[in-house]
DNA sequence: TGAATCCAGACCAATGAGGTCGGACATATG
DNA sequence: CATATGTCCGACCTCATTGGTCTGGATTCA
């Protein structure tokens, strides 16, 4: 079905809820989770991930938790997704280093896997900040849709 | 991780087989089966649900198989996709007609929305017959990534 | 008739996602 | 300094979905 893991989504939601509140030094799980109404649990788990990427900065202790280790503009959707579901591939044969390994004579991949670096582009073109502001990631993809629809036409 | 199917890995190698060899009449699921290496009941459900959407043309009996119903160049990648696993949603929540049950301040899905039909207007730009002839995919998808890194500059 | 093919449904197994539990650790406060 | 509170963190479990198989029946051609 080409979709994303909730964790992914849940990881979009936090780093935009960190994006909308840059005033708190740090926030922990447990709020956003409440505020979304997710698990507590599994946000922090997700939340641990980014951590460990590098997106985020953890704190423990009492009032501890999570910020933004870079500015939401540098923050890109396929960072966040990369980190979570880790490489994306459209083609379920390609895992990582193995390629086909029943099928030597496998010719659609290739092809594929150019349509893959073209979702993975349009993901980069997208930061956390896109999130919060809603009028640059809508006008943006209106105009890739355009673009896309007159290289289809040639 | 943002990845489709096996079967409709299957589905789009099986059309460009169908594609490759225009002059026999109708080929068996068991023959494309046999030169892909891949599990013939597998497959013959996939040419099922093709042949049920209207994109294949099936012929029982002896000497039987499938044929395309339309030329290549007119069936897109997303057609097929959608066929065989269904509508692609990018965000997990969106399940058809009812959206976000529990989330009802979920802002995220909406700019995901839009990347989502990005991501479908790349797949409707690429055909079957694409496949078969590399160049134009490999051209066209360079195109799609010049594109998309220049919106995200702007 | 019989062989070969399509078709439809139920059925099973394994992978991975969604979710949970207990422990380690850091900080605030008396 | 000691304790308690709240957090991070890793391992574990359950279950839905996918990938794949099996059985039986219908259709066509030699």
């Amino acid at each position: 079905m080409l979709r994303l893991t909730k964790k992914a989504d849940y990881g979009l939601m936090a780093l935009k809820y960190l994006a909308e509140h840059p005033e708190t030094p740090s926030v922990s799980a447990k709020d956003i989770a409440d505020t979304y109404g997710i698990p507590a649990q599994l946000l922090a788990k997700v939340l641990q991930r980014l951590a460990k990427v590098g997106l985020l900065k953890s704190h423990a202790g009492m009032n501890g938790g999570y910020a933004l280790s870079k500015a939401a503009r540098t923050i890109t959707a396929f960072e966040v997704i990369h980190a979570i579901d880790g490489p994306l591939f459209i083609t379920s044969c390609t895992k990582g280093s193995k390629s086909c390994d029943l099928e030597p004579n496998c010719t659609v991949k290739e092809p594929l896997a150019r349509v893959n670096e073209s979702i993975a582009a349009v993901l980069k073109s997208i930061t956390v900040y896109d999130l919060v502001d809603h009028e640059t990631a809508v006008s943006r993809a209106a105009q890739l849709q355009q673009l896309v629809s007159l290289t289809a036409r040639m």
